[in-house]
DNA sequence: TAAGTGTACTATAACAACTAATACAGTTAC
DNA sequence: GTAACTGTATTAGTTGTTATAGTACACTTA
């Protein structure tokens, strides 16, 4: 499904829920639809069940997945969910990397242009 | 000269870095200004200096001060730095997170107003 | 010279993170 | 009901991180 870096110094699950999250960030995986099962994933990539887990449940705790004893692990349609606190969290954190990026050099204009560029990736999705 | 929560998951240090990366950022402290010493920070907030240490360290390793010998700790001039791996690194960053907003339900007419806002407030530290 | 700077090194204790092995519990299809 | 699949829980061991402490060194300043 994807390549991992087992010598990075970000843990194995994290570098899975990264992943995971791009790819339905990106509307790769669609609502609902479901996810490789744990030890399916596991077996494909070659670590432990136990990882595959940890990492749906962070998936599972950030809002982007749902699981089912005995039916499986699937994205979180993001209709249902209560979105606020973390719109809230991630408007704080975009604020300082934006104060950051501007104090390291970046000038309005690129923002901006950055701005322009991701919400014109969106859109092709609703196509 | 500020507030940790030694409870935190966050690492003291962290929480150091975090907070004087913020007043850099933000011009509140300015460029080779210079910071408490090692020892004088620590005995304020009560801790090992070597933690003040490392944090210090940590803002010289992300090129927001630098140390002399016998003299103390200061500000890091942004002029005189090489920033174009930081921003590139940090537009790579910058870029995901604005997906994510986007993806959880952040409309484009806030994102804009966003970084309207972030470049309205620097706009002010060139008075 | 004395008192202040940053730095380096070692050691230790406590804690959290990570991965693994195993067992348990529910669902589905035959 | 059984087999084969799902997710989940528990335990254990290893490793890495964090923070502290003590000591020593090198440089700067007054």
């Amino acid at each position: 499904m994807f390549q991992l870096d087992l010598r990075s110094r970000l843990p194995i699950y994290m570098q899975i829920v990264e992943k995971l999250k791009e790819l339905i960030i990106n509307n790769v995986l669609k609502p609902d639809e479901q996810l490789p099962s744990v030890r399916a994933l596991a077996q494909q990539i070659a670590i432990n069940p136990n990882t595959i887990q940890k990492a749906y449940r962070e998936l599972e705790s950030q809002g982007y997945a749902y699981s089912i004893v005995g039916r499986g692990s699937f994205v979180y349609d993001i209709q249902h969910g209560e979105t606020n606190e973390k719109l809230e969290k991630i408007k704080v954190s975009l604020e300082k990397m934006m104060s950051e990026a501007l104090y390291i050099g970046l000038t309005n204009e690129e923002l901006l242009q950055m701005v322009e560029n991701v919400s014109a990736k969106r859109e092709d999705y609703h196509d």
